[in-house]
This record gives structure tokens, sequence and C-alpha cells, in this order.
DNA sequence: GCCAACGTTGGC
DNA sequence: GCCAACGTTGGC
């Protein structure tokens, strides 16, 4: 089982909306970067555990941990014209280019990880989201960072 | 709203 | 295949 940590910016979709969907499974579409879509489509498996961030808003922090239940299938958004993840290359081409994974909502923090508190932890200092200029929007997280904010947080 | 970092695009 | 221009990300 692997760890990821997947952004999102709330106002768009975020952990109480999760948490608010059919069963509490959503459908994460939209990720429109190669290096994000092959870690998805490559290595998401059912049972992987995913820290749910938030990004671009007053408090950005992991809200919670939600579980891989569906592995990467063809996100149909990029083929759709009136749809904001549009993509006119994976239109033109008939199929998309583009993956989604169903992602099911585990366990919401009581406070959530903020980015300045996993800022000022020392064991936390290596993470891929605190490395400067990283912006990577699907990434994987270190076991031992895993299990340290499972720890602290979970 | 600013801006640095980074990815993508497209002309050559 | 290079690289400049452009767009996006995301914290502040």
């Amino acid at each position: 089982m692997k760890f990821w940590l997947m952004k999102s910016e709330p106002d768009v979709f975020s952990w109480d909306d999760l948490e608010g969907s059919l069963n509490q499974i959503g459908f994460w579409d939209g990720v429109r970067n190669y290096q994000a879509r092959n870690f998805m489509r490559d290595e998401f498996k059912c049972g992987d555990l995913v820290f749910f961030y938030h990004s671009s808003c007053n408090s950005p922090g992991i809200a919670g941990v939600a579980e891989v239940v569906k592995e990467a299938y063809p996100d149909k958004s990029a083929l759709d014209p009136k749809s904001e993840f549009y993509d006119e290359k994976s239109a033109k081409a008939g199929a998309s280019r583009w993956v989604a994974v169903d992602v099911k909502a585990k366990q919401k923090f009581a406070t959530p990880a903020t980015l300045s508190e996993i800022r000022n932890t020392p064991a936390l200092k290596a993470m891929l989201l605190l490395q400067p200029g990283q912006r990577l929007s699907v990434q994987p997280v270190d076991i031992k960072h895993a299990h340290y904010i499972l720890k602290r947080w979970g």
C-alpha cells in the first residue's frame, strides 16, 4: 500500500464535498499534468491512502485521509467542450489522454495538518510538498512521513 | 494581486 | 530538438 497527497482547491472540491458525496466516494478528475497523471495511471492501487490537501486557500493543509477505491480510468471531462477541463487534443484524438480515479473519505482530521505546521515539523522537512517550486498536484508521500502525519493528526 | 517557478506550446 | 513566449500554480 502506498501513500499519496492530492491537492484540491476547496472552492472547487473540498474534503466536505467528498464526505457529502454519495457513499462518500468522489471521482478525482481534471488532473492535467503528465507527471501527476502517470502516478494515478501507473501506480494508484485500490487501498492506497490519499492525503487530501487544500490548496490556494486561507489555510492550506491536509484536511483528511481518503482511500483509493477505483483505479485509473479515462477522464471524460477532457472530451466535453462544456467542461472547464476540456482538452482539445484529447477530443480531436477521440480519446482522453487523461485519467481519473475514485477516492472514498476515510478519516477527517479533527484539526487539519496545516502547511505551516508541516513546515515547522523537522520530521517532515523532506516532504515533496515543502520543496521549493514544487507544484505537483498528485505526489507520493514517503511512508515515514505518512505514519508521522497519521500519528499526529489522524 | 503579486510573483517566482515550472510546464507546455509552437515556430524555426 | 531548441528555446522564447506564454499560461498556470500556489503561497503569501
